[in-house]
DNA sequence: CTAACAGTTAGTACTAGGTACTAACTTCTA
DNA sequence: TAGAAGTTAGTACCTAGTACTAACTGTTAG
């Protein structure tokens, strides 16, 4: 492929950009794709500070591979830290940037609600079960980096119905607060 | 760590295990958790199967590389299939297995939740925006591969307070309902 | 008791995809 | 036309392996 003549400048700003959207290319592909030789295409990645093929790799491999936890986790969205099967229960989630709004930093809502509805889950006394209603309300935003606290209760419960209530604080301020019902299914 | 003697099957069982809790160990990591030389190591993952360091780095950083932007996204959940800004809209959640219970295979509230807030967040005509409320019931479980379709309401408008309705339906059955107040912040 | 075998260890040659470095060549430019 | 910038060539070395041969250890069957 060799592109006739453009400037280092230009090569290193496109080697930049090529490697960005695919972090998998070796840098004899590179040297192909821009019709230079290999040491060219190393000096400019020592330029660049831009690491070699197997350190890219493990980069995305490592970054995605806590995400992928934190978001689908085992089962339950943040850190259990205490629970009294029936009564009542705590976790933590520590919330990152990946969870927020780019320009903002706020959590997305739905990743409290998510450690809420966990929690509630966790804390009855049933194999499985699903939220049939919800009634929540967010008191205030929540920062990326911030701790979250979530306290569950579970207030009534009435065949295989069970109501409980959640509540978030971040600092002792609340943030959340929700009443969950929730129906285990019985197999 | 050596541990006084396991038998080889023993020690091939607990080398995948723990291969799959954290693919990132090389095979001189693994002689020492096991106790044995690092030729045994390459015998057991010869005999089982298992490729080497770099190839496991490289295959999560693959499978992640698609997977993570489908579950995070840009900023929606699900795919955004019509859209009048300040009134209405329409997006389409796949789900898979991946958003289920492992067990029953019934997809997890949370995702749900998801794609009906970022539409209720899409559809207002404003930057940023958080749930301050909301009121929601799930009517029905949803399987994994099952096609959620939510629909959004734009109901009332007071000041940055924005009242939106979602609807989700699988096949004309409506699955969940919604009700979000979303505030803008400006900023 | 010993031969046979599984299991383990040791060692060598080779590989990909590099780093780090020296040296030389080409091209532009003052 | 000298010198600097940019490029290329080549070497030694690195990691985390594969593939292979050879030898050693421990158990077990005849």
């Amino acid at each position: 492929m060799g592109n006739k003549k453009i400037s280092k400048k230009e090569r290193q700003r496109k080697l930049t950009k090529r490697l960005t959207e695919d972090p998998f290319l070796t840098d004899e592909e590179l040297m192909d794709i821009f019709g230079v030789s290999i040491q060219t295409i190393r000096l400019d990645r020592l330029e660049l500070g831009i690491p070699e093929l197997r350190e890219r790799v493990k980069q995305v491999a490592e970054l995605n591979y806590s995400k992928v936890r934190a978001i689908k986790g085992t089962e339950i969205i943040g850190e259990l830290v205490d629970l009294n099967l029936g009564e009542n229960g705590i976790s933590i989630l520590a919330t990152n940037k990946d969870m927020a709004f780019k320009k903002t930093h706020i959590i997305r809502g739905h990743h409290i609600f998510a450690q809420a509805e966990s929690l509630a889950m966790a804390v009855i006394d049933a194999d499985v079960a699903l939220t049939g209603v919800a009634n929540i309300k967010y008191n205030n935003p929540v920062k990326a980096g911030q701790k979250l606290i979530a306290k569950a209760q579970v207030v009534r419960k009435r065949g295989n119905k069970y109501f409980v209530h959640v509540f978030i604080y971040v600092e002792q301020e609340q943030v959340f607060r929700g009443k969950f019902i929730l129906v285990s299914i019985d197999e």
